[in-house]
DNA sequence: CTTTGTGAATTCGTTCACAGCA
DNA sequence: TGCTGTGAACGAATTCACAAAG
């Protein structure tokens, strides 16, 4: 992979999801300043995001939806998919199991560990939970490299290293711990009390 | 407010939430190269950042912990303290009332809301769970500008507008849906498939 | 006309590098 | 010495503005 920004990818994720919506509403094409729009950014910088993943509209047509969701989609996806483990079936894991029904182009197989005996063996929204025990076998079996961590605080940074132990190459941490890593790994913090502490401040301080 | 930037903003957020936990291990003082490595940031960075709210160190010492956690909450905290609303508590919700438990200084009442009668009128880590219908009497009451949206997808929308009539000016949302807001209200889009998304990507690809 | 694609200009954010200090 | 505070340099990201196209 080239040059292309980080910024830029994390709003490719985002125009492809509107995309995707967009084609499931029968609308064909869109211009940047509609895009720009539903995304939460603007005409110029949809078009040097494209611009930069080499996709071409028209000035007439602007873009084709479909064709412009998959294009994004081979620049960004595993072309061998994805498959993803969420460590923790409580509440915070039980939630994400629910928005997996949604159709993810990329995240081709979701499982989930737990060490409940009670859930363990069971099925939530197709997904299977398996013991935490059976990571080291299923994680390589399924080549699995991304993660989400959704275990009590104490429990985080043992899952992590475990997690990196076999194999796991991403992680997305929503606990409030904050991870210590090896730096070839990925790790994505999503504390909720810290993101509710951001909304705090800017509702108040409406400048930005 | 002046003129410091959004992204010095949720990095102070950062280092205070780091200063507190210094705190309870008995660390006195701390200098700016510690501290940028605990936050995932640089010993430049953290100067910079602390010179923008115009806290002073000193070379000797470095930084006081309980000073600058105390500085960096005059700087962002409303002196009225924030109540905030939680709205659902599903899965999602329940989750983010079980990370309430924490001290959060700034985060001084949370109150839950739901439509099941079950769960109207219990009472989960100390947060009262209300009925949807009472936001309209309790929002204005207690002064609560910040919300959570946690509510199924189909829902989003109508609780946002909901929301915003009963005078909430932040809102997080949790839901996969991109909310229509007025553009005095602040909105933070936590799309966890899309987290999800972004991690699959990176992971694969470690240069960033 | 209104759009795309893009070099150029600009704004924004980070890092450098060093004087001054304990 | 090893730190802080900070002007200056640098680099990244965004926006401008316009030629080309239908």
């Amino acid at each position: 992979m080239e040059k292309v920004s980080r910024k830029t990818i994390e709003r490719l994720i985002i125009y492809r999801k509107i995309l995707n919506q967009l084609k499931y509403s029968e609308i064909s094409n869109i211009y940047s300043p509609k895009l720009g729009d539903l995304a939460g950014s603007t005409a110029a910088q949809v078009r040097r995001d494209l611009m930069t993943i080499g996709y071409n509209g028209t000035p007439s047509k602007g873009y084709d939806v479909g064709d412009l969701e998959n294009s994004i989609g081979e620049y960004l996806d595993n072309p061998q998919g994805q498959s993803v483990a969420i460590i923790g079936v409580g509440n915070l894991g039980s939630s994400l199991l629910d928005f997996c029904y949604w159709r993810y182009p990329n995240l081709s197989k979701i499982i989930a560990f737990d060490i409940d005996s009670s859930k363990v063996g069971t099925e939530i929204n197709n997904c299977m939970v398996y013991h935490i025990d059976d990571m080291k076998k299923i994680l390589p079996n399924e080549n699995i490299e991304v993660a989400v961590i959704a275990v009590p605080e104490k429990e985080a940074q043992r899952t992590c290293d475990l997690l990196i132990n076999h194999g796991i190459k991403g992680i997305l941490n929503y606990t409030p711990v904050r991870l210590l890593v090896p730096d070839n790994i990925f790790v994505e913090e999503l504390d909720m009390m810290i993101a509710l502490e951001r909304v705090s401040y800017f509702a108040r301080v409406k400048k930005i």
